[in-house]
DNA sequence: TATGAATGAGCTTTCATTCAT
DNA sequence: AATGAATGAAAGCTCATTCAT
């Protein structure tokens, strides 16, 4: 197996059971020897613990900020496609990593003050993206007055909050139910 | 200083240091040092280090529970009054209670199995009054027709987020200016 | 109460705990909840948890002492009946003082240095008494040449060993079967 | 150093180290002070304080168990040499293993629940092994008439204190002295 | 590149004892 | 005489990380 192979894969074990037993109570241990390795290997792979947690959480912020598209106001496709099609990227993409996801409501919380920094980084930037499009669109006359900084903190805490929920199996939703009720208040209350 | 006294100036500094260090980050030395007390005292007042936090979630727990009133359509007080009054009661107490807050939004969060139990349990509660106050206004004609349930959620989503980015210093905003942005959200998409 | 009748109370309920649970796992606190008295007041009547212990086990050793008594070869009663009557008085005593014979043949050793030379020194002393009247039945005639340290070692073994298994319910016997059997062979043995 | 050895060097220094200072006062610290490894290498041979004493109690038994046959009465060799035998063997094992023998006659007793069932439970075997020779030996019109159960536990007893005193110095006697003194008193009593 | 034995700082918790009231 | 809150030394154990092979 080769460098680059082995590393993911140790990657990917590591966030099982980063995501089965949380951060703290997951050891190095537990990822050797679930990987077949030596607990050696793992250093000349990762620097260490926290290094990994990181990584998968970078990955995840890759991936989501991908999924997540400035609306563009000046494409062809209607702005409420758009909108649809980027909540749908995103809940996708989580309810499919659910290792991941579960890392990221729950272990990546309150970890220390860089993981903080690093996931209020992230959801700044998320917030920036909602707050320009809800300002783009209050400039063009589409969007109701609102507070936009409010309202973009709100919707991501939405959608935070259902898939927090889903992942631990405290509600039932499709990513199509959940476009559709976040729609049902968002896009009713804000769009004119 | 009588048993009571002492125990909940215990109690206040172990939500302190929580709040400053995280719980892993916390040590009961930092606890017993900033209280004055030997080593051995804290344990005169508490089982352990777990015991404490879960008793400062209790805490919480128990104020927001008292906080958070069902909406009585037989009242006199106009229903949108009794919302208001609701969130109001909510935020006050989580932007009066840093600390606590700050402990609820992040420590608590992935801490272990019992704790995030015992957080869902709480969401759980909330989330019920919230759908039943949204079924009893459905049934009465006075919300449109909506998922229920992620409508709750979404709610329970928005408020966590705001509190949350507002304890991280990442958002400004006083309980007045979240309950008008809640209500152009939620209010103005749900109420006929 | 005054203060002689509630320090035996204290050293009664002290002897329970100790052979219910044994030196190390019997606390102070267990003592004195069960006395109904406070933690100093302990401190009033005993030096410290290890007084209590040699203070118990100083009292048994008393007792024994006095059940103990040389073989006197001018009395008129026989020998054998003294030597009956001897083995008699101990086991009497010991199988009536369960509590303290428990402490006596399973706390009490190997506790630290000072109990071990405690022990040791009683038992020198009984054996001390069993070689005298041992030498002194040879002198007579009486018993068969043997070495009398070992023997008389070996008879203390027996006594133990039997009120051991006892004690622990692994063996059934009454004082009298073990004054026969002892004497089964010990006596059948040694005597002329 | 591979594994086996250091594990059984650290053993080997544990067994000295209990012997020499009884089980509560020996310390981990001083076990890995005297085989100079760091305190976790210890706890990577053994999961703890008490594994390592159970581990040295079993060995012991376990070359007990081997010390002792049972007698064979359709064997060439006879009875009485058997006998001697077995009680020369039994003791020169505990003789030469003066520090595991001082574990198994005083650390061991009393320790807790679990030890003392493990004691009780080697000494049951013995004595049920030395029921069965006086048992068959009674059959076979060897032996008097006598009752098996407190003579098997006056045997062992004697055994363990001449041990005992000889570990402790206060008795000095060979192994064949001991095998004697046995003889004379069990021997004679009890043989036809 | 891979190993896994070794490390040791660092933590929580216990409990006999003290002492101000 | 009695209390019980306070003490703090002391100990066992964990586990991320290192490094000689």
């Amino acid at each position: 197996m080769k460098n680059a192979e082995r590393r993911s894969q140790v990657l990917a074990i590591a966030r099982d059971v980063f995501a089965e037993k949380g951060y703290h109570a997951a050891k190095i241990d537990d990822i050797v020897q679930r990987a077949h390795i030596a607990r050696g290997t793992f250093y000349l792979y990762f620097t260490d613990k926290r290094a990994v947690f990181g990584e998968l959480l970078d990955d995840l912020f890759g991936r989501l900020r991908t999924a997540i598209r400035r609306i563009d106001v000046t494409a062809a496709e209607p702005l409420l496609d758009q909108l649809r099609a980027n909540v749908r990227r995103v809940l996708a993409l989580l309810f499919e990593e659910r290792a991941l996801t579960k890392i990221l409501v729950s272990d990546a919380v309150g970890l220390d003050p860089d993981f903080d920094e690093k996931l209020l980084a992230f959801y700044g930037q998320v917030r920036a993206v909602i707050e320009g499009s809800l300002a783009e669109g209050q400039r063009l006359g589409l969007v109701q007055p609102c507070a936009p900084e409010l309202v973009a903190t709100a919707v991501i805490g939405s959608v935070k909050e259902i898939v927090y929920q889903t992942i631990f199996g405290r509600l039932q939703a499709s990513a199509d139910d959940v476009v559709s009720a976040l729609f049902a208040c968002y896009g009713r209350a804000l769009l004119r």
